[in-house]
DNA sequence: TATTGTTATACTCTATAACTATA
DNA sequence: TATAGTTATAGAGTATAACAATA
């Protein structure tokens, strides 16, 4: 009954929902602040700003897809929203005919510019205004690192198997499995 | 066109898409492993796991709200999800009538159990296998530091308010405002 | 008056899988 | 066969504001 060692996986979940939490709050503050200035949901604006970044060469929908969280069908999806508010446009590809090309407009460039400062300035008035620069790359060094390997192989739209089977939610009767006592944490 | 210095911002702006996508790719991943193997997804497995880290003293609602990024309405939604299931249980607090206080259930400590090992893996196998002990505590401390800073003012359901107004997504026409150039990043 | 929590409505988004078309 | 993208539909979740009750 309780757990005496702090286990390495207390401090691991720890730093998890430091990341997790920071993470979340800050995103959940630009989202706002976006709806406000610019009218587009944080989800959209990062969609934009990756077809704003890619100028006048327009971006695969794949490549944006893979780029961000999100699925094929929910980028169909927000994408449409941005077409429909004519702050981008889908052309067919020219080498691949299976593939549509995202292009920003006049009116989407505008917008970003228009909603880049606020949202840089929240994002330094949250998070960058409370840390060192030096903590600054220190972190960016780090988590970058861990970006780059976790976005290599998952390949989007594949994800982990669970890893142990479990009691499909109305199983109320099962011998307790893996953990022992009541304090979670491990 | 073309902005030279690296500036300040870019450097943070990369730092924040480090931690914002890390952080939203560990999320999905979890999010869907969570689901098979417990049937819950990551936002009610953590507000289950609030629940029963409280013991049977359980806790209240305002109390599970503001140690996550959820909205009053939003928790009493997905309490009430997990209510159905029977893992928690609502009871009035005995101090403060206005008050409800969550309790977890057998039920839902058992499948609370039989979630954590593989969500505590999850974690560990896309983020900590990859950082070496001194980088997992340097991370934490640095954003540990800034969560809390981060959870002291905002006092849940109040939210900065846009800073600069814009067009409201479908007024085509007005004088390019902030930035000057098309490369974002600034 | 301020806080706690719930409700109601409308809307946005997501999950899933089927489907078309090209490579 | 595999990849690119869209569509359809059902369901889950969210935003907003109004509401009741207690502090």
């Amino acid at each position: 009954m309780g757990i005496p060692e702090p286990s390495i996986s207390a401090d691991e979940m720890r730093a998890w929902a430091a990341l997790f939490e920071t993470s979340n709050i800050v995103q959940y503050a630009a989202d706002r602040n976006l709806r406000d200035s610019v009218g587009l949901t944080l989800a959209q604006f990062e969609i934009l700003l990756r077809i704003g970044e890619a100028g006048t060469d327009g971006r695969r929908m794949t490549d944006i897809a893979d780029s961000l969280t999100v699925s094929r069908s929910g980028l169909t999806y927000q994408v449409g929203q941005l077409e429909r508010k004519e702050l981008v446009l889908r052309q067919p590809a020219p080498d691949d005919d299976r593939s549509v090309i995202a292009h920003i407009t006049p009116t989407g460039l505008e917008l970003l510019r228009a909603g880049i400062p606020g949202y840089v300035d929240l994002v330094r008035e949250m998070l960058f205004d409370r840390l060192s620069h030096a903590d600054l790359m220190t972190v960016t060094e780090i988590l970058d690192d861990v970006r780059r390997q976790l976005k290599e192989q998952p390949k989007r739209s594949t994800y982990r198997r669970a890893r142990r089977a479990a009691a499909p939610v109305g199983t109320g009767a099962d011998a307790g499995p893996a953990a022992g006592a009541v304090p979670i944490a491990e």
